[in-house]
DNA sequence: CTGGCTGCAAATCTTTTGCATCCTG
DNA sequence: CAGGATGCAAAAGATTTGCAGCCAG
């Protein structure tokens, strides 16, 4: 926790509750779903809270906004680069760890500087395979 | 335009208007992009009629819509598949023609099954290089 | 102390929906 | 002629913001 301190951060209680909330979190969790979480120890949280804070570290590249999900944005407290694979069904993420080559061609390039990339690979999770169906989109994702 | 009649779709006015602007179309653009430009032609034209027909494309898979963009969805009629170069600053799109083979090793597939994959590649476009700093975000995107 | 942070409510922005009317096939 | 499509307005979500009071450094 002392590093986010060092990034210049006043640590909060309502802050620690988030930061606590997300250290290795793996499930890529949206804003209310961290505002719910913490919630339970502080009843007074409020969204703008929470919206304020996942904004602070964004700026702080403590964190990576993700934007995988049409419905609402997602945050990922593992600011490694790393890949997503997303269930079009229920939308569950997991992580890829793995590094691709991907050189682009320069006609491709049209005169862009690359900065990085990010795969997100579509598939069904294993649980929504079984459970035929029973997904909570009756329309998958895109692809 | 004879295609769409074939996918069962009822041809008003509106729809050939939606239709023929995003016929070639290389823009991405969002809903309010096309409501804009065919209200033009069409003063009474809603934002409905908009979202309606882009959804009934999308699962004719006619369009993608995609996730690209954290402040609002954008359209491609281009199903085939691409991957997209995305300027941090100016969010501006450009399309990747090209196929990489993007093997996921067993232990990072977690059962999953895999549907297709869209890589996304950050960087900046030639415009905003030399435009220095005058971008629309302060903030750039992920990454 | 003081500037940054919190929390409430109101505002904004995108997208969706209800419904009466319209019009393509 | 019927069922799908349109357009208006209202609603629903997600996110942002104004502002007064609070508190970590």
């Amino acid at each position: 926790m002392e590093k986010y301190k060092d990034i210049g951060l006043k640590l909060t209680p309502q802050r620690l509750a988030i930061l606590g909330y997300l250290e290795d979190n793996k499930e890529h969790p949206s804003a209310e779903d961290i505002y719910r979480a913490v919630s339970k120890k502080f009843p007074t949280m409020s969204f703008a809270t929470v919206y304020n804070t996942l904004e602070t570290l964004r700026k702080k590249r403590s964190i990576l906004q993700l934007t995988i999900d049409p419905a609402k944005k997602r945050f990922d407290p593992n600011t490694e680069p790393h890949h997503h694979l997303i269930c079009v069904k229920c939308k569950m993420i997991a992580d890829i760890h793995r590094d691709y080559k991907l050189p682009i061609p320069n006609k491709e390039r049209a005169g862009f500087e690359i900065i990085g990339n990010q795969i997100e690979f579509y598939g069904i999770c294993p649980r929504c395979k079984t459970t035929k169906s029973k997904g909570v989109l009756e329309e998958p994702l895109a692809l």
